[in-house]
RNA sequence: GGUGCGGUAGUUCAGUUGGUUAGAAUAACGGCCUGUCACGCCGUGGGUCGCGGGUUCGAGUCCCGUCCGCACCGCCA
């Protein structure tokens, strides 16, 4: 038997008992005439003593012992003289009268502690050790907790979880896909699933009428803290449902992880905002509503006082900073930096203080009377104490600049708290989207999204002005998930792709299998897909998903560990019968 | 594709207006130490300053190119 028991569990009660314990050596202190080890294994740290009094030999062995030694030890529990309450074995320690070194280590190439002194890629090329350290391998089990609570609760109230293949079909809408060479069929690919969309549906039709996966997806696009190429959703598709029936149902889904995995209730249902809103108060469709700091449309107000950055602008707006009117020329300058950064975009940015003793000050003064400041503040729902920020120009760009102000200035104001969660469903999102480049629309979610129903009229005549049946989760200022209710009708399903600029053989070549399916009885259907990385993410504390996946892709979507992307051998390229073009010179 | 920041000891970093032998902490190695738990003390070794080119009497430092990493924009139905 190589152990009883584990490094975490050992306690006052087990005091006298003997126990065999492997593990890794974390950390070992040499005091001379005794040497203290620190042994780890998955479930904690127990203190293992060796004494030159009781067992010379034994103890100038473990003197010898390595960082990262995998060992075997054997003894006796006893109460520790000086305990460390500090960590739960704190109190006892194994006197060791047996010790095994079952492997050696090399050094480690970076401290395999809960703060590691190792940077970012070398964690990743070593990540088998990275995830020996508490904080890695805690996110993982958190990430384990999550998916069986998930699979828990969902089946509870029913639902079936089906796998779909991995080795699918292409498809031109949407992301990139990453695809595999077929070799029986040379010159064809299959391309790995962006999501299971299709097949979800397919399963409807088949009557299975509450469907999940937490699956893996695929996405051939840029990579960020929160997106790698290969990712988890928990993918879910319900049939004979409303708008209102998913909603609710997903609604108590993410009630129950809260509850479980946070220890969180939430009594009030999640705010449902329309789309619309979201975007004329907080310039995003993914607000961040643990703080306020709603937008204040003031661009029929400011104008007509020969300011030309107003007077030429199609939207001017403002966001109140409560308390912020003492704010110095340089932490303004700073704002105004930060708004013109080419990422956000804004030319510039106008202030107005509201100072506590109720004068007002402004970078436009030369433009505005005290009186006619003071109905911007009255239009803010200012109080004495408060900075106004202003942007002007474009609406379609000055919105999302406006937003990512309000999101700096919540951090700035500590407003944006961990471990404070506000959820909340954006619905009503546009079905269509307007390409300039390509000149057509564009599906905002997917083409298999239905429209409201009270808009269906428009998709030809107005199909800017459709609104989708759709919805997402946010929290946070995260968009944890999102779905539709769905196209069930071929009919409908042909007018969409036709909207969208599909020829009915194009439609056909690519989506002919579901247009067929839908002529078997479709039943009325929709669903959601949830960002599982994202949401485990955070749970866990965390802006980025890398943490939370064992084995992650690095920026430029390379596995440093596996060193991968990489060639391959010209006998598989043969099979394949792929033949590798000339490299673009730049 | 673009913008910003970065690359110096095993590791994390410092390195002044270009100037002597490139430092610190930590890790490693050797020695001492019987209650440590960030143990302590003494000592030792350890450098292609990402790579290539250029300017200069002289480059870690300045210039050009290039590679790599991180964050962001585009992109992600």
């Amino acid at each position: 038997m190589y152990r009883t028991h584990t490094c975490g569990e050992l306690n006052m009660k087990h005091t006298g008992h003997d126990v065999i314990l492997c593990g890794w050596v974390q950390k070992s202190r040499d005091l001379g005439g005794m040497t203290f080890v620190d042994l780890r294994d998955r479930y904690g740290i127990t203190q293992l003593l060796f004494n030159m009094d009781s067992n010379r030999e034994l103890c100038e062995k473990a003197r010898k012992l390595g960082r990262e030694y995998v060992i075997q030890a054997k003894g006796k529990t006893r109460e520790r003289s000086n305990k460390n309450l500090k960590m739960p074995t704190g109190e006892i320690e194994i006197e060791v009268n047996e010790l095994n070194i079952l492997n050696r280590s090399e050094i480690p190439p970076f401290t395999i502690e809960e703060e590691t002194d190792g940077g970012e890629e070398l964690r990743m090329k070593y990540r088998y050790l990275d995830l020996r350290r508490s904080t890695v391998k805690n996110n993982i089990i958190l990430r384990h907790k999550f998916a069986q609570e998930v699979r828990k609760f969902m089946d509870s109230i029913g639902f079936v979880e089906v796998e779909t293949p991995v080795l699918i079909k292409s498809t031109p809408e949407g992301a990139r896909d990453f695809v595999v060479p077929s070799r029986m069929q040379p010159g064809t690919f299959y391309a790995l699933p962006q999501s299971p969309q299709t097949l979800k549906q397919l399963l409807m039709v088949a009557g299975f009428d509450k469907y999940f996966q937490i699956v893996k997806c695929f996405r051939d696009e840029d990579l960020r803290a929160d997106r790698q190429p290969e990712f988890s959703q928990i993918d879910c598709e319900m049939s004979f449902v409303e708008r209102n029936d998913i909603l609710d149902t997903f609604e108590n889904l993410a009630k129950y992880l809260f509850k479980e995995l946070k220890g969180i209730s939430f009594s009030e249902p999640f705010r449902r905002l329309p789309y619309s809103e979201a975007m004329e108060f907080y310039g995003s469709d993914k607000p961040d509503l643990r703080f306020g700091m709603r937008f204040n449309n003031l661009t029929e107000l400011v104008k007509g006082h020969d300011f030309a950055v107003f007077d030429t602008a199609e939207y001017i707006g403002g966001i109140c900073a409560s308390g912020c009117s003492e704010y110095t020329r340089k932490q303004i300058d700073e704002l105004t930096e930060f708004v013109r950064k080419p990422q956000i975009g804004a030319k510039g940015l106008v202030y107005l203080r509201y100072n506590a003793d109720g004068t007002l000050k402004s970078s436009v003064d030369k433009f505005y009377s005290p009186e006619e400041l003071k109905k911007w503040a009255e239009a803010m729902n200012a109080l004495p104490g408060d900075l106004i920020l202003i942007l002007a120009g474009e609406k379609k760009k000055t919105l999302p600049a406006l937003s990512e102000l309000r999101l700096e200035m919540g951090n700035r104001l500590g407003l944006r708290k961990k471990g404070t969660f506000v959820p909340l469903w954006v619905v009503d999102f546009p079905l269509l989207e307007w390409d300039e480049e390509e000149k057509r629309f564009f599906a905002m979610h997917h083409p298999f999204t239905s429209p409201v129903p009270e808009d269906m009229a428009l998709l030809e005549s107005d199909p800017g002005k459709v609104r989708a049946n759709a919805y997402d989760l946010v929290i946070n200022g995260v968009e944890i998930g999102g779905g539709s209710i769905r196209i069930h009708d071929a009919v409908v399903q042909k007018r969409m792709f036709s909207v969208l600029g599909f020829s009915d053989e194009e439609a056909n070549d690519q989506f002919g299998f579901l247009m067929n399916a839908f002529k078997f009885g479709a039943p009325p259907h929709g669903g959601i897909a949830f960002g599982f990385d994202r949401w485990v993410a955070m749970f866990g504390g965390q802006d980025s998903i890398r943490d939370f996946i064992a084995f992650p892709k690095n920026n430029s979507g390379r596995d440093v560990m596996l060193d991968t992307p990489s060639q391959i051998s010209s006998k598989q390229l043969n099979e394949l019968q792929l033949i590798l073009g000339e490299k673009k010179k730049g």
